[in-house]
DNA sequence: CATTCACATATGCTTTGCCATATATATGGC
DNA sequence: GCCATATATATGGCAAAGCATATGTGAATG
């Protein structure tokens, strides 16, 4: 992964939303963020996607639902690049409502854990 | 400036690359960043260009000259975003490379300084 | 046990708009 | 007039969004 293209992901604002809700969350399902960013199901699930195949996260299947996470074999500046990213974003207006808007959600499949 | 468009700029190589060059060396004039990344004058131009109107660097004319820095009103989080940037790619091979190749341009304008 | 239904998620397809590049030309200082 | 830098125009390509639809899982019904 080249660090253009780890950028170019993070210059969608339903990725960048997505990935520091990951990142602050530690997993999520496409329902959770598809309800805290309050955008289509198909818009979430095809940047999950492109996330997924450029190696940013993993997903895991339980059941019906499929558990988004950091990618566990991310090269080690992009894993700190991420991180330090988060530090500098989350305070800003926006960050903060989908992380409220996510803890609004009822009947979460809770797999809250493992951050 | 909102994180997103940000990211979108970095998202480009010839701009991060000549972004980073900046962020390492203070300051540094279009002739001096044209030499180091190999790209043609025109090109180099249009990108700076870019991050000025985005408010990420700021030029300063010296005779024939325009040199480019960090912008010094830019927002703190971007600010510290960018150096932490610099911080974790700036080991990746190809930005050091591009500082090399620097280092080896005969009559530079030379303004070395103020970082 | 098979079928059907409901739900969560993923994926083709198409349109639209932006971005990068190249070439050519213009500005501005010496 | 020469050099460094900027900008205009045209073109090719990629990326995002919407809509519809496909896949896959679980539960319920007969």
């Amino acid at each position: 992964m080249r660090p253009e293209e780890l950028f170019s992901l993070l210059s969608d604002p339903t990725r960048l939303r997505a990935l520091m809700l990951i990142q602050a969350e530690g997993e999520l399902c496409v329902c959770e963020l598809t309800f805290a960013l309050g955008e289509s199901q198909p818009k979430v699930s095809r940047h999950l996607a492109l996330m997924r195949e450029a190696g940013v996260v993993e997903a895991r299947r339980e059941g019906t639902w499929v558990f988004y996470r950091m990618h566990p074999a991310m090269p080690d500046w992009a894993e700190r690049l991420i991180a330090r990213v988060h530090e500098q974003v989350v305070g800003l207006g926006g960050f903060e409502d989908d992380l409220r808007k996510l803890d609004t959600m009822n009947d979460r499949p809770g797999a809250r854990a493992c951050a």
